[in-house]
DNA sequence: TTAATTAGATACCAATTGGTATCTTTGATG
DNA sequence: CATCAAAGATACCAATTGGTATCTAATTAA
């Protein structure tokens, strides 16, 4: 064969960074022949529809970006170096990111939010698994003594993100990391608040 | 004459909702045609084309969310129910919204910040008009002696703005209010630590 | 009351959209 | 080497896109 499964990789790879830049109606599937340099029937062979494509790419964004995500967490030992991973890994949005357009949660909430259903349920789930990740966490620094065991695990996880992905927003539309970096700075502060 | 300046104000008005809740690539001049019940050609004598159009319902809606919020802002007196009442602004996204499809300032900075230059600009301008707001407030509050005088105002400025947005974002996903409702909670406290 | 102006409707345009049916090429297997 | 299934290319489809030229109806001014 002409290795199946390595073209259906591609396409996936490339029609995420479209659909993460241009958005996901925005992004046709012209644009995705365009850029793979196939045809719309090596495209249609390997997805049902521009729907199952789109879901598949966002799932892989998502991979991409918890794999990564759960990859620093995990080479940080202590609590406060966890959260500084988790720091980095916004930060990297401006400087080093790991896919083109910013983050896909946000994009996907954002786009979807009032009308693709089925995108929408997965950007749901991504931010569950985000808050899911911020919550584990705390609540290991709690059990390991390095965090106040009196917080609100659920409203800490909350307000980290919210500050994390405003702060991405508005670093990618001023085009400077500076939002970013205070937003960081700040949540900084709050982690420091948190330990013992 | 069949009123000119009223169609053209509904155009603006059920466009700008439409744009706001669907996106501006994803609505077709036909969406709006729908929604008002106009024709194609009305349309296009008002406007020259569809980005014209897009310029003048952003417009709208950040006219629509400014003077709100500046209306807010000037029936509070001090500088904690100022800040208040922004958040009430931001509140309201979830329960009583002044349009429909959550926050124009964040929905045209995700659509547009890679693609569309125009509107692109015109987020960018909302947002640092944000910023001048949020920033003007804390300088009243540090000329008045309610505010602490050696905070950085811009910084401030910034990770409110940032929690805000990111806490709509996510409340808008999860179709409930927790998110901005402990987003604002803990700007409160910001805002305690600020004071005099 | 008529003439001029303009708001809005109708009917079209080429280009593009998502999608499909069919053909050709490729490469593994007998 | 021949066969055959699968990968990908080609050529098409109806529907929709943004946009325009032209026509009709309504309003205002002379």
């Amino acid at each position: 064969m002409r290795n199946s499964e390595a073209t259906k990789n591609r396409i996936i790879n490339e029609s995420a960074n479209l659909f993460n830049t241009q958005g996901y109606k925005a992004t046709s599937i012209s644009d995705i022949t365009r850029a793979t340099g196939l045809t719309k029937g090596a495209i249609y062979r390997h997805f049902e529809n521009k729907q199952d494509l789109e879901q598949h790419a966002l799932r892989r964004l998502s991979k991409l970006m918890f794999e990564e995500i759960g990859d620093l967490i995990r080479k940080a030992n202590s609590f406060q170096t966890k959260f500084e991973a988790i720091f980095t890994f916004f930060e990297n949005y401006m400087n080093a990111p790991l896919y083109e357009g910013g983050c896909p949660l946000m994009n996907a909430a954002v786009e979807t939010d009032d009308t693709n259903p089925v995108l929408r349920q997965q950007a749901y789930n991504m931010l569950a698994h985000l808050r899911a990740s911020m919550a584990k966490l705390l609540a290991n620094g709690i059990r390991n003594g390095q965090v106040k065991p009196d917080i609100d695990v659920s409203f800490y996880s909350t307000i980290f993100i919210a500050g994390l992905e405003g702060g991405i927003m508005m670093s990618k539309l001023e085009r400077n990391d500076e939002a970013i970096q205070h937003t960081i700075h700040h949540l900084r502060s709050l982690v420091k608040e948190l330990s013992i």
